[in-house]
DNA sequence: TTTATATATAGGAATATCCATATATGTGTT
DNA sequence: AACACATATATGGATATTCCTATATATAAA
């Protein structure tokens, strides 16, 4: 209520597109719904996703370099983690979604 | 937490992933925008943007197809209005971000 | 140092998106 | 009917996205 969406500044709006473009796209909900689970290395995410390893990197890095996923080393593993709680937030809104669907 | 995002099924993961690449628009985003503060024709959604009514349409057209719009007609006027609540709940998670953001 | 493992990056083809221009359709008015 | 107004649709060029294949880099192990 005290903020209108409408009048919502340019530099955000463009924020936030940019964070909805990246989860439009239905393999990086499925590595959110893991991540969600708790931190994982790459190779973990591959094996339960079954796609070549360098698009799970390619699309663990663009949410990387858009704040939404931060990672931390172990030696030569990269464990990968939901760094941007308001995108949390956003999937908790899509499980209610879910739960509430008219199955028709 | 009854519901695990991980474990919702494809076809909602597609229509999600759709309405995200929807959502990922400047111009949709401030389109919704608009028409939160009420329904609105086509013509006046495009005053307020000032861009091409080609345009304005093919969005608009866009976010109905998707289930995100609906409209009434009122003789040639087509009145447009948000018709996915999920969609709303969505939009309020973002003004709760934007409120909330530091200014760095 | 060599080899294996884990991850990242480069380059390119196929596809999708976006906007602009032009045109079509539908409705109201005279 | 003729015209104006409101909206939708078609087409195409520019740009962006996605995935693939290969290769590069970094760390660990032998």
């Amino acid at each position: 209520m005290s903020v209108e969406f409408k009048n919502i500044d340019k530099d955000f709006l463009e924020k936030i597109s940019d964070k909805f473009r990246l989860l439009s796209h239905q393999l990086r909900l499925r590595i959110l719904g893991i991540l969600e689970e708790g931190p994982l290395a790459v190779s973990e995410i591959q094996k339960e996703l079954e796609i070549p390893q360098a698009v799970v990197s390619q699309h663990l890095i663009a949410m990387k370099n858009h704040g939404i996923l931060g990672y931390d080393r172990q030696g030569s593993r990269h464990i990968y983690y939901i760094k941007d709680m308001n995108v949390c937030g956003i999937l908790r809104c899509v499980e209610k979604a879910h739960a509430a669907r008219e199955t028709k």
